[in-house]
DNA sequence: GTCTATACGATGATAGAC
DNA sequence: GTCTATCATCGTATAGAC
């Protein structure tokens, strides 16, 4: 197994989504074009269909990374020894927002209403995010708050669902207001 | 002043945006093309482009639409003679969801992250509801709790802004839980 | 005002050299 | 694996007849 040769070639699969992604904050994952992509990235076309086998392969695996950076931020505090309460919790992702990949984030709800990969990968990371937010709400009743875990977990569920909804309202919230640096279409 | 003749006027142009939405709703606001509106629409490609200047006047015209059959909901609870609590008020704005809208609404957001037109008309939008979900809940805060208005008005507002966070969300849940009819790009 | 037919541009994807 | 050059396709927008 050439582990090196993987590794590379891993390597080079997140330059592009990196560069991909940076693209999509400013112009959208449709009007973005391949040729922007190599650009933006340094490399050419044709190296990057040799990573990707087409446009819709990239954007899912971009829409996955840009995901996957929000959940990396709570597992974080899912994990931790002192876990906040529901309200520090909530201010503490806010805080962490990035207004560049918020962009991109609602750009893929947008997408995964009519793409039924990107809604699979979106789906399953806001199932994700949720689960951890409820562990995480679940510590905090248990520890802090002297409650069972048994009800701790009852009671974790709809709390983590309102967190949620806030989270990503102000995930909606931030990326409307980071200006954009492209005129309309 | 030929009233008739403006009044037809916005008549092809509203069937025109009726179609459009059928069509993003599908296949989203930049897949669809002009092609897919005209036969949705029954007309022509000259015949729309005599209505619209282009396409990126079409969709801002359509999200307008889009968006603002939510705000016309919303503004009948507003108005009522005896207004709902905010959970009450809540759950009545979710159950008047509909699945197809809800898809044209996020796939918007998601433009706005991009197009400072269409951006200005969501924010304008959403700055609507939540003024209106304040109204409602001021009336409610008044009538039904007995708050002075002075009062009223002042926790009115945080309480908007979270029932407008939780029906946001909401509206991307049921945008993602609607089959898509579409393959990916 | 509406249609048909078309021009023009842009973009995704590939072929073949290195 | 990567690049350059190219192709084929598709989609917007327009011109001109009715």
């Amino acid at each position: 197994m050439p582990r090196l040769t993987d590794a590379r070639k891993e390597l080079r699969r997140t330059q592009i989504t990196e560069a991909a992604l940076r693209c999509f904050s400013r112009k959208g994952l449709e009007r973005t074009s391949i040729a922007e992509i190599t650009a933006e990235s340094g490399l050419s076309a044709g190296s990057i269909y040799t990573h990707y086998r087409n446009k819709a392969e990239l954007v899912q695996a971009s829409a996955h990374a840009a995901l996957a950076k929000h959940a990396e931020l709570l597992g974080t505090y899912a994990a931790s020894q002192s876990p906040p309460d529901p309200d520090e919790l909530l201010a503490r992702l806010i805080d962490g927002i990035d207004p560049v990949k918020s962009r991109v984030a609602v750009q893929v709800w947008g997408e995964a209403t009519v793409d039924p990969i990107i809604r699979g990968v979106l789906v399953d990371m806001i199932d994700r995010l949720r689960s951890m937010m409820q562990t995480c709400i679940e510590a905090w009743l248990v520890k802090l708050e002297g409650l069972e875990p048994a009800e701790a977990r009852e009671r974790a569920a709809p709390i983590a669902q309102r967190v949620l909804a806030l989270y990503l309202a102000e995930l909606l919230h931030t990326s409307l207001q980071s200006p954009t640096e492209q005129a309309a279409s």
